[in-house]
DNA sequence: GGCCGGCGTCAAGAACGCGCCAAGGCCATC
DNA sequence: GATGGCCTTGGCGCGTTCTTGACGCCGGCC
């Protein structure tokens, strides 16, 4: 289920909210300050955050801008009824939806499903498996066949193989992998991606020493080839 | 600019928005009643629509979910204060924003921008493909075809091309070209542009010694020619 | 006619990126 | 406390790419 990271100064606010998340079955990781949402979001980066915009540290704004930089994962901002301009700011700065404080909690958790269906870019390719001649990869299950068997995969090798099958025939950048699996503080470690690409291509490629589907753009980046 | 499909039975309201739209470029396209709308997004589709949800004839969830079977379009929904069940009802169906009637100008014009940049993620993979009588460039796949085949082009050359290919017809500078690529250090090494030029040259020009697509203007810099 | 600056071409050495291997550390599980 | 899986880190060899310098060509200018 999709992690949701909660961040808000209001102790009692953010345990009503987890409470109710987690019932409805979503992983909740909670902030209680602009900068301890940035770092737990980069360590783990989440599927959805909700960022109140009345922060002790950082101006809500910030944190958002924060997170833009790096990811394109959805955020829901928090605030009181009078602070339009702070919403217009916040969504400018990329914030993909608004909501006024008091709310009621099913008005946020439809506006949570909204965004996250939103943000799975293709329903059909989300839950769709990708097939070739060597293997088929359910990205849903997070399975992974060959004609041998199932392979597994170690949480890395997925995150990896998930980006580039997500956008097949293209060339995704060594930063934007490096980025999206490790978080914004890498960007030149490109010796991990070849050590875990090296891994993921002995366990999926029929001849590893010459790779057909997962290919090296010299320079440029990893390109998945159906 | 975009098209944005205006539905409400409030004609006073209709025309204040219609002036407050097209003042900022957008081309509007209004109806009063949920069959109007349908039939007017399915004569020309717009880039976003603006729904009421207290129309005369139909639901406004039903419109919403009329659209939905069809397109993708991003869908903003008006309604009174106390409707919170309507606003759930209505982003389940697919709705992508909720503004909560009586609303500030400011607020509705900032959440359909951000529903607008939400809905074109990929203005690279729109256009990112330029053909020629001799070759095809795939921007986003970063894919380069002639009709021997498949080219490869090493980063740098591949920035170059980039750059000229994406100003068709414009002369980029000396001094512009070295710093995108190589960075604001440098600006007088010339005879980098000359070397990596030459090898492009070679790689996609029907003829390298007379070149069609990639011509040198001298003293100033050098255009792409589609 | 001779000089000069800008451009294209070529080739050689340096630098870089990549694949591969192996050792070490961290964490969870048993 | 031991084990095993996974990630990190460093080093090595190879091929490609970039840089650098030299040379010839062409057109404009004195």
């Amino acid at each position: 289920m999709a992690r949701i990271l909660l961040v808000d100064d209001d102790a009692q606010l953010l345990r009503a909210l987890r409470i109710n998340l987690t019932a409805r079955g979503y992983v909740v990781v909670t902030a209680a300050d602009g900068t301890g949402a940035l770092t737990a979001a980069a360590r783990t980066p989440p599927d959805l955050a909700v960022i109140d915009l009345g922060l002790p540290d950082l101006d809500g704004v910030t944190v958002v801008q924060g997170l833009r930089g790096w990811t394109g994962l959805p955020v829901i901002v928090l605030s009181a009824r009078d602070a339009e301009a702070a919403k217009v700011a916040a969504l400018d700065a990329g914030a993909d939806d608004y909501v006024t404080k008091p709310f009621g909690m099913d008005e946020l958790l439809a506006r949570i499903r909204a965004a996250l269906r939103r943000a799975a870019p293709a329903p059909d390719s989300g839950d769709a498996t990708i097939t070739t001649a060597a293997f088929t990869i359910d990205l849903a299950a997070k399975r992974l066949t060959t004609a041998a068997g199932e392979v597994r995969l170690t949480p890395t090798e997925w995150h990896l193989l998930e980006i580039l099958a997500r956008n097949p025939g293209k060339v995704i950048d060594h930063r934007r992998l490096l980025r999206e699996v490790w978080g914004p503080a890498y960007g030149n470690e490109t010796n991990y991606l070849r050590v875990h690409f090296a891994n993921l291509r002995r366990k999926i490629e029929p001849d590893p020493a010459r790779p057909r589907y997962v290919v090296t753009e010299p320079g440029l980046g990893y390109r998945f080839t159906p």
